[in-house]
DNA sequence: GCAATCTGATATAACGTTATACCTGATGTC
DNA sequence: GACATCAGGTATAACGTTATATCAGATTGC
């Protein structure tokens, strides 16, 4: 029925200034109790909801926070969008997230229209082959911005990530230790600084111990394209005996291959996965991954964001977190070097 | 280095007024080639994204949606905003997601920032308890709206949901048909609209046979809870072989607990999910399951708010889609009612 | 008793767009 | 050549807030 409320329906109703009203609402200045409350009461009964984007205009604040990231629809990342989420409520500030599924074009659109709502602060994803020119957009615009997991191509962010290099390295180590000889690096995608990373760390690891054949696989960061890329590594490289996978989700994936063709998963074949998302301990059988904790790494994340909204003119800060090694049963000693071919 | 820019930076520097500079960039009016490119080109140059807010207020509109959910951390929720933002993104829109986590005080809170923010439109899936205030709120803002999944015990709002009764019935109707008489419900929680529409179409199947002891167990849906439900569920009824489920997630749990019991899905204990999560294919037995597509069912969704949104007068709608039986390795035919006790 | 202070409230100019109405000079019509 | 038409462009008032300055009375100080 009622027409959508303003200020200036409560005010008129309250029989106060629209400047009056506007100071209850905000609590700022002098003001009475009797009207305090009358304003107050009034608002309630109206349902009434500032503009935001009135009050952001004049004010220059927003509350809201834009969060762009290559897929919502992956387990870590859900995880790390709840860390982010509650820490930034319980300060007052909402969240939202968009899905750029890892295309420039996409995030390039996403980013522009935080930029046109003016949001608060900025967290996000570089996409991969993220241009310039996309860089050259938010420097101009001086959001608050931090960037996770990838830095895309500058420093001139904040920035929360993940020891990729020493992760690898651990898990590749921890493979060795295992008197793996053939190790594999199973998934991602070509021209991802992330995973550029963790080769590097899986080679550096393989030539502490004079191994210099490294055998990489790419895959996209899910269960099914685990599970066929495992299929394919295995039949183009059956001396493969072990696997550093660069997601929890693809090292599943993988385990369920080996399944298939009949191979035990840490005994025929070691498999270690990354990120220890909920799943890989419940997953059969139980996952050995480098885990980050997502959820910590969201909050953490949303620290950065808050620290750099409230002092906009401190140093760039760039914070990496380590991964740790959890062992479960998907690793385990390596079989005799003449171990069985994949059979069909 | 330089200032956010605005239309007024960009007018002066091409030479034009404000208002054409403005007809330029919406490609409104009557505007000669030489400044439209002109004035085009030195937009590009500063990087110049045209202010939302200023922009919304107004013209009274906004190409922005906001949706709420109960949880972003489930694969067919997250299917589901695939499609949604797919579709509405090819139209122009923008769609951010907000987690509620089911819980209405997050919700009333989301969707008033949405309301303050003036979205185009709202897609919600109203959270359990959801208060009247909260239904009154929306009413009052008449944004564009459309409810998923559950009504949020209103019909004032578009609509689009699933036929729940008609699919666990039809569930439950493939268990009996393969001679199961013990029939467990799974999953879900008490109070939630879905849960109690899915439980009814159990129930009425059952009748259907004669069968008036349905039993029913709470579970959240995660594969965690599953796992951990089905093993009470097991041991407070040993008689039941089978298990209708309130969704994969939990389906897969199931059957995990299953194994770990030295029980065969499929074989000893039929297990049928919901939704067909892309999972439910590849997990280990492939999972019997009702199939609602969910990236097909976000499209739908985005459809009715785009049609609500082109002609805001149109008489509500409601669209209830039908899950389909598609049947994979978890069900088989019951094994004679002596059948193992579950043993550890 | 008059200035100084304080309390509670208000008028008003922004914020950056867009829609409307209006203007100017050139071209066309008969 | 007088008038209508049109192309191309501009001035200006909104949109709903908030920040700043200001104001009218009441109270205080001496």
């Amino acid at each position: 029925m009622a027409e959508k409320p303003k200020l200036e329906t409560v005010a008129k109703k309250a029989g106060v200034s629209i400047a009056t009203a506007s100071q209850v609402m905000r609590g700022t200045g002098r003001i009475s109790d009797k009207t305090r409350t009358k304003v107050l009461e009034i608002a309630r009964i109206l349902n009434y909801v500032p503009d935001g984007r009135a009050a952001s205009m004049r004010s220059g604040e927003s509350r809201e926070i834009g969060f762009t990231i290559h897929q919502i629809a992956n387990p870590f990342n859900a995880e790390v969008i709840s860390g982010v989420s509650d820490l930034l409520e319980t300060e007052g500030y909402l969240v939202s997230v968009l899905d750029s599924q890892d295309d420039p074009k996409r995030q390039r659109n996403q980013l522009e229209t935080f930029i046109r709502g003016s949001r608060g602060g900025l967290l996000w994803v570089p996409a991969r082959n993220t241009p310039l020119s996309t860089l050259e957009l938010l420097r101009t615009h001086r959001t608050p911005t931090v960037s996770f997991l990838r830095r895309g191509d500058t420093s001139e962010f904040d920035h929360v990530g993940i020891k990729n290099f020493e992760a690898t390295q651990t898990a590749t180590r921890h493979l060795l230790a295992l008197e793996h000889k053939k190790i594999a690096f199973l998934g991602g995608i070509a021209d991802v600084e992330v995973r550029n990373q963790r080769i590097a760390g899986y080679r550096s690891a393989l030539e502490e111990h004079g191994l210099n054949h490294p055998v990489i696989w790419e895959c996209p960061d899910n269960k099914l394209s685990g599970m066929k890329a495992m299929a394919g590594l295995k039949e183009a490289h059956p001396e493969v005996t072990s696997v550093v996978c660069n997601g929890d989700m693809i090292a599943i994936g993988a385990c369920l291959a080996l399944v298939r063709m009949g191979l035990k998963p840490g005994k025929d074949v070691s498999v270690i996965g990354f990120d220890d998302i909920q799943d890989a301990a419940v997953s059969a059988p139980p996952l050995t991954t480098m885990a980050v904790s997502p959820y910590n790494l969201g909050q953490q994340l949303a620290q950065v964001l808050l620290e750099r909204i409230r002092e906009p003119e401190r140093p760039v800060s760039s914070h990496e977190v380590s991964a740790k090694l959890v062992v479960r049963e998907t690793t385990g000693i390596a079989k005799p070097s003449r171990g069985k071919l994949p059979k069909n």
